[in-house]
DNA sequence: GCGATTCACTGAATCGTTTCACTGAATCGT
DNA sequence: ACGATTCAGTGAAACGATTCAGTGAATCGC
């Protein structure tokens, strides 16, 4: 590509006849008299020298990125929560490194690890295994923030939904209406069994007396698909189907449509995250809300603040979800 | 956070009463003996050693990232394309580093000027200014993969979309129904009026004698909710939305479901990239696929080849568009 | 048994910045 | 006019790896 070697600080500093130092101090406007600033800003010009972000992340020991874990960005929600977390760290001038675990645990380690090697100043995270004893390491060396759920480990900062509660308002949502037999459909895989936001169905529904048929999948819409197909297939069917997510829920409406069930007639849907897609499915999807915009706001500042050094304690926040009541839950048949 | 220092290269060398240099090389396990590789490997790990990869970017002149430029990463078909794209680059050992120009080019320039600084391997853009002569000095230093429109600068490899095509297949779809007064919603700014795209919408609509009103709006759901709302409370209404994108025809949706006009009874709409979600729409949206996967992987496929410095001519993939017509267009009233 | 090759490892240079500790000159107050 | 501050700028030491050139020792072929 570029025939020409790449033009350094020492170019501008020998052509300007400063040292290197110098050129440094004068490109950011500091301990510089003005016009020395001036003729050093032209000579860069001229040479078309732009900095060296690496060897000045070295320096520095910043490099001015922040690393997103998502447990699975193929989650509708998870991508529109990078994309406004991308904004708010921007404003902060952090740049997002975006890893995907893909919904495995392991890999979801072993990322976490090969970002805390200084590439990222800090690391936003919304865990798929909180409790894995990996991240009190992890954390030992790098800022993190956690989203969703409390992670086992230091972290600068807390988002942390009310999965309780959050799930309990779609149960009891499906309760009031009158359904008994409903299923889950979340995204967690076998290995991780244990993940709050699961062990909160399980006792929500003991609770309520409801029977319950959790069933693992992916936040892909066609492997939702294919789950609900199965699921839907089963006799005697579930009145209702209750989905981590909402992209989940799509695929739900998918094999619903597939198996010329009308929703909510014969299937009440709920979803989870209510993304604005929740309005514009038919018919609208109920979901739960917990105000995306704002999640990422507050992780965005938790993080900025302890990469930039701002002292304080880890900070947390707790977000309090709302259940949205559309078209797609009715009383069953 | 971390009260202990980070423990670097010649903490391992120290214990183990070797050079720096031998545990460079045993820790990749190379030019060293078997036992002493092993001994390394201990002494890191009992250490806690895990490389500094700042550092290691800077003494190799590579940091394993590639940029993500997008142009708007509000747009759901953006956001599925990063998330395969990060999983085909992940396949070459590369990482993302995700920016979103949020439709702005000044702004688009801005960051790819940011990221070239050495501070990622290479770039995949989606352009939305491929005419700005800014590429010519970025893709001088970097390489760069550009998707969807040629850039007006060297690259390392291009996958085009024939949006002659794409743009021809809706506009003669919708003819062919009878529409003659159509709104074209485009997310483009009005400061590059010259994109492709929209140059070619209006060169075929006059070929087919249709009356078509474009009108500028963003990706996102809500604004292009809004722009679609004051277009269709204009007298005489269109009989038809073409959207160039999917989240633009969501908020058509939205915005007619608001009026209370019916899809495709009152309004055909056609949407642009298919989406999964188009088939979960209710009407399902007539759209255009571009094999979106395919092009996440050709594009992934060709920045890696360049960055691993294999040689070869910038290639080219042309991908060829598919109308898949669904529910939501149909003959004016 | 002897020169040539391989092997395992070392020391020092390198990558391109930033920053610390100085220095000589100019400016200051008194 | 004199000691004390500022000011603009320098040289060298970080930052933490990789890698080049070199060095003894062991191994090889014959």
């Amino acid at each position: 590509m570029s025939s020409r070697k790449r033009v350094t600080i020492k170019d501008v500093a020998a052509a300007t006849g400063l040292s290197p130092a110098a050129v440094s101090y004068a490109l950011r406007g500091v301990q510089t008299s003005p016009d020395t600033q001036e003729r050093v800003r032209q000579a860069a010009e001229e040479l078309g020298y732009s900095g060296n972000a690496v060897a000045r992340a070295l320096a520095r020991g910043r490099t001015g990125l922040a690393g997103v874990l998502s447990g699975s960005l193929q989650d509708l929600s998870e991508q529109r929560f990078v994309e406004i977390l991308g904004r708010q760290l921007g404003r902060h001038d952090l740049h997002m490194v975006v890893v995907d675990a893909r919904g495995e645990p392991d890999r979801e380690r072993m990322l976490a690890r090969q970002l805390a090697d200084r590439l990222v100043d800090g690391l936003v995270i919304s865990p798929l295994d909180p409790s894995d004893p990996a991240w009190a390491e992890i954390g030992e060396g790098l800022p993190i923030v956690t989203v969703g759920d409390a992670l086992a480990g230091p972290t600068v900062g807390e988002v942390l939904f009310d999965n309780r509660t959050g799930v309990g308002l779609v149960l009891e949502h499906l309760h009031r209406l009158g359904h008994q037999r409903i299923a889950v459909l979340t995204p967690s895989r076998p290995s991780t069994p244990d993940r709050p936001a699961e062990r909160v169905v399980a006792e929500k529904c003991a609770a309520l007396g409801m029977q319950a048929n959790v069933v693992n999948t992916r936040h892909s819409m066609e492997e939702a698909t294919q789950a609900a197909a199965a699921l839907l297939a089963h006799d005697p069917r579930p009145t209702a189907v209750f989905c981590l997510s909402d992209s989940i829920a799509c695929g739900v409406y998918a094999a619903a449509a597939a198996r010329g069930l009308e929703i909510p007639r014969d299937l009440s849907v709920a979803g989870y995250d209510d993304h604005p897609i929740a309005c514009v499915v038919a018919p609208a999807l109920t979901s739960v809300d917990w105000g995306l915009p704002e999640v990422a706001t507050a992780a965005a500042d938790l993080l900025a603040a302890a990469v930039a050094g701002r002292p304080g304690p880890p900070r947390q926040v707790r977000v309090a979800p709302a259940l949205v009541e559309r078209a797609s839950t009715a009383a069953p048949a």
